[in-house]
DNA sequence: AGAAACTGCAACCGTGTGGTTGCATTCCGC
DNA sequence: GCGGAATGCAACCACACGGTTGCAGTTTCT
């Protein structure tokens, strides 16, 4: 059920990556572009691209003799639905096992 | 922004803890119950359950000698509710470069 | 055509972490 | 009170992974 949603996470549990994204929902930006302003080389942040493109969060796109990347904000709010759909799950089994608790 | 969110995507980036959570939020187990159910050690258990207890997704309460969990899902729904913001965001930020360009 | 700039690939390193085993400890029940 | 069943702590191991450096391959612009 959630199981493709792992690498999903797994690519979401690095600060760097995040670094990244939150410069590609700004604007599209080249691997060399990210590594200037990042502290970080520009092949650690190839590998990063490559992940997040990985689980669908972002999308190269060639333009000219280099490859700008966007981050796809449609990918994390499908991720976050979900999400809200697993976490409403828990809380109504709870609802359920407490409703029976108070009417013993 | 969402720094604070970095924990709780590498909390969630491993199969076993949603193992784990799948079934807590069914019903309140121990880290031993979890043990019996699941292909490995109770102290690999334990260490995921401090781990998920950590970033709040899990709650531990004592019932007589042993100690039982139960998934928080409005936990997970509130980290839903984050992510689907920074996605939109995104959105509005490529939409308005796109009008933009649009116009010229 | 040739230089500059950008990407791609490969090898290597250190550390973080999921997992184990072993033992100490605490707490319920007979 | 004592034995058993639960948790807690510590040391250890193997592997994945974020990061680096170095070099080869492409594409563009003059």
């Amino acid at each position: 059920m959630s199981a493709t949603l792992v690498p999903v996470f797994a690519a979401l549990a690095d600060q760097t990556r995040w670094d990244i994204l939150s410069r590609l929902g700004a604007r599209e930006l080249s691997a060399s572009a990210l590594a200037a302003e990042l502290p970080v080389s520009r092949q650690a942040i190839a590998k990063h691209l490559a992940a997040l493109a990985e689980v669908g969060l972002v999308e190269p796109e060639r333009h000219g003799r280099e490859i700008r990347y966007r981050a796809l904000g449609a990918r994390l709010s499908e991720v976050a639905l979900q999400l809200d759909r697993i976490g409403a799950k828990w809380d109504t089994r709870l609802a359920r096992i407490r409703a029976i608790a108070e009417r013993l």
